[in-house]
DNA sequence: CGTTTCGTTGATAGTACTCAAGTGGTGTGG
DNA sequence: CCACACCACTTGAGTACTATCAACGAAACG
């Protein structure tokens, strides 16, 4: 039903941010999710929850047939209730297959209050994280439609993508052709659309179950005017 | 040439967030800022600002002739250059008069080391603000031109409204015709026609000056799906 | 092997954008 | 004090892009 392959190597290290300290893996349950399983928001306690592999996708629906993904999450992001907004109908869901790290915010806030490393750890991570929703914000509120296809292909072989022998790249696509679309914006039709035209471009092709393949990854980049900063944000600390 | 009365009362509490702690304010340069006046944001060392009064836009420009206003910041609000993508042109500019306090981000990180109060403050800070981005990427990825602009007439209701004895509000509004289409990703000649279109409709009026007015905030809050929302994330957290 | 879901594609309609002209307010200088 | 220039804003007509609706094909699941 949907695309797992994402969550094939859980042993990789996440890529585009540090590692999760082993105290706080040491803390925390750890849960391994089916595709489209759900995970709990509210209470009166704050929950935080760590991606260990695979994705996670915020949804939203702010009207009935209209659904929007505000947030994407990748290995090594964290999810804080507290900094939810109330939206209607908001809910955490995995994409694919995917595994997650849950301790309160209580527990988090101490080990940060106690451990240097973990602060600057979660504060790393989060600052990251902001910077890449300002991110989404300008593809979807400032890109055509065919920029932000390539600007999340891009973001995904930045993620998720392997080097072959020449200038080609392999990657994962976890989220489903639907979920691409509420993502960035656009009608599920028209973004179908839109891969087909880049597979008859040559810019893209797909290989079944849920894989990608660019035969050249800057021809991908020069179609998004954010390729740039995508490299800077989505690309380990290292390079 | 710029609304400016924004600005007009530094003394009164901010709205939306909690005050700032006495220690910081200490700590940072207070700047008083000029309508389009923009503030550094690179360079080695982390900067951060905390907004006192006014509003702040942080734009981009993707491509030649468009430009998107991707983040808003009130007084109360965080801005750290570590949290800000490398996105082509991005420049922090004052809305209209304003008075930011700058201080460094290794000062900002000590003075959340030592006193736990300031780590509560500024963790709270941005996780409204993380909320609120995600609530923008909401408003500009879901809903039509019409409700995303009720969207943000609702929220400056929120963050600088005055109640009349009725059930009417004064509000500044202290972003141009043209900042507001970057913020909410529509064109200015649209969301000019869209505003003739409240004010016909008798939802709106604007009383000269960059203020604005509605004789029932409520026929505002019904055309935006995410009125709750805002009223959540953008009301004191008194209520 | 049937059933269900996801993905693709075509024809049509709707919404917002582009370009252009016109209006109104504000500040400056004669 | 008035004339002018400038800028933000408004409004109209035509266009382009994307959404909608419907049908079909393909892949996954039991």
């Amino acid at each position: 039903m949907r695309n797992a392959t994402f969550a094939e190597n859980p042993a990789a290290p996440p890529k585009g941010s540090a590692a999760v300290p082993q105290s706080v893996a040491a803390a925390a349950t750890s849960i391994v999710l089916r595709p489209r399983q759900r995970l709990a928001l509210g209470g009166e306690e704050e929950i935080v929850y760590v991606v260990q592999s695979g994705v996670l996708l915020l949804e939203s629906q702010p009207r009935l047939a209209v659904r929007q993904i505000v947030d994407l999450y990748y290995p090594g992001d964290i999810v804080r209730s507290r900094s939810l907004p109330p939206l209607p109908a908001l809910a955490l869901v995995a994409g694919g297959r995917a595994e997650v790290a849950r301790l309160s915010g209580r527990k988090l806030q101490a080990m940060c209050a106690a451990d240097s490393a973990v602060m600057s750890w979660a504060d790393a991570a989060l600052a990251g994280q902001y910077a890449r929703r300002l991110l989404h914000v300008a593809t979807i509120g400032a890109l055509t439609g065919e920029e932000r296809l390539a600007s999340l292909l891009y973001e995904l072989v930045m993620r998720t993508g392997e080097r072959g022998m020449d200038k080609s790249w392999t990657f994962d696509l976890p989220l489903s052709r639907t979920d691409m679309a509420n993502y960035l914006s656009l009608n599920a039709d028209t973004l179908s659309r839109m891969m087909s035209r880049l597979k008859q471009a040559g810019v893209l092709a797909t290989t079944g179950r849920g894989r990608g393949f660019t035969p050249e990854l800057e021809a991908l980049g020069t179609m998004s005017p954010l390729a740039e900063a995508l490299r800077t944000s989505h690309a380990p600390p290292a390079g």
